[in-house]
DNA sequence: GAGTGGTCTAGACCACTTT
DNA sequence: AAGTGGTCTAGACCACTCG
């Protein structure tokens, strides 16, 4: 029942097959040749008309399950899922990318870049000594020239070997991290506190002292669970909202094939 | 090398054989038998002592790594997620459960339950006609019986048939959803803001006029993306914190057993 | 070289939904 | 009855890591 465009498969390229029928099916989700609520090719079809095997076609669906593209029913089949949960609200790390995602244009006004001795908070929520150095880097971020937050973050010295010299001011921290440290970002812990900005935050923000803020506190984790930064931050609560997607504990399975 | 329990397997039962093994590591890791950073059993291992599939335990495996319980490096194995991602920061939908999760005792003192013409904020987010009535339920939320929070609920009425009769006003709201009419919460998209409180949410909250708060905007959508509740929430900003999980786009594949 | 996870196959039985 | 997704098997080759 479906025409899509299924010719792209290449048996001998070193790309997994199931990532390629994703892919497939994700450009034509993207695209709008498969609309919202509409079914997706089922798991036979996929398998009949590629000629892969079912568990491989299964695998791609899957992925996309997980990914929030598509859901799937029982008994009926698999569908297009009706929210734009594409990017931009989707959970991002780097401010950079976040508010060109949001359609402004992201700057930095550098601060600092020092080495210091780290306070109980932030040795603690790094996992290191006391004794162990750190660099403080401090930032104010803008969108679009406006500023929007200041940004503290705290980096164990021992990861980074001659930071000052490696980081560009003007660029991104994280592409820093990857480029010349191999650091990756794999997950981060949040907290966000609404209060009060003080006489200080308001002059680099450019709002009164008792404007509503955001007090952010993120750890940075890599994926073998290694603290790779500590940020604070405070963000202008006239001009930043956050936005979650909530999802219910995925963990139940759903049924039997056998007795 | 593991001497895990793995004697709970029950090839008779319904529960599938991969939901079985999910659940005994799960065990292990919750108590404390399986540490983190250390290893959980190879997939080859769990394969030949239970005697399942290679792919039965590989989909066990994948699934506690979908969680972020565990983490898997190619040729060296699998390992126990140092961050103890267990409850709690998890992304939580009910009040009730998120406050009995930290420790509190959740009550709510019920303020009305009428039946209205929704505004554009309300019918453009639940995506009904402007001509379609809602409920609304408006609840202080409390917590050992300090107000938190305020909850303005808006239910699309002809979802609710008679909720009048169903809801208790001191039992859970989505309890009642769920056990009279089906629905279940399945994801929810959430805007966050600071701002600071007015007179009227003061007395309620038992806090002075320009205290800090957050203001949040909540649509909840069941599995096929059906809008089935928006709520206008304030809560505390000295009394309430944000706990998020951002995590890096995991669509990336990792490498190919194929040339 | 032995062990690991990543991918893939070609079947199978089941429960569920729709026709 | 036919089609769907959910589960499961018993193999296979590969790339990677480590000793």
């Amino acid at each position: 029942m479906h025409s899509l465009q299924f010719t792209g498969i290449d048996r001998g390229s070193a790309v997994p097959l199931y990532y390629q029928i994703q892919q497939t099916l994700l450009g034509d989700i993207r695209t709008g040749s498969l609309k919202p609520g509409e079914p997706v090719p089922s798991e036979q079809e996929i398998s009949a008309r590629l000629r892969v095997s079912r568990m491989t076609a299964r695998q791609a669906l899957k992925s996309l399950c997980d990914m929030g593209v598509v859901f799937s029913e029982r008994g009926k089949g698999t569908f297009v899922s009706p929210l734009k949960l594409e990017r931009n609200l989707r959970q991002v790390i780097s401010f950079t990318e976040e508010m060109r995602g949001r359609g402004f244009h992201p700057s930095s006004t550098f601060l600092s870049l020092e080495s210091i001795l780290p306070g109980r908070e932030v040795f603690t929520a790094l996992g290191i000594s006391p004794k162990e150095k750190v660099f403080r880097l401090k930032r104010v971020r803008n969108a679009d020239s406006i500023p929007m937050g200041i940004e503290c973050s705290y980096l164990p010295a021992h990861l980074y070997p001659d930071l000052r010299a490696k980081f560009d001011p003007a660029g991104s921290l994280y592409r820093t991290l990857a480029d010349h440290y191999g650091v990756h970002i794999h997950i981060a812990e949040e907290v966000a506190e609404a209060s009060l900005v003080d006489a200080r935050q308001g002059r680099l923000l450019h709002v009164k002292p008792g404007s509503p803020i955001f007090i952010f506190a993120r750890t940075s984790y890599d994926r073998s669970g290694r603290a790779v930064e500590y940020v604070r931050s405070v963000y202008r609560g006239d001009r930043y909202k956050i936005v979650n997607r909530l999802t219910q504990h995925h963990s139940r399975h759903a049924g039997k094939g056998r007795p």
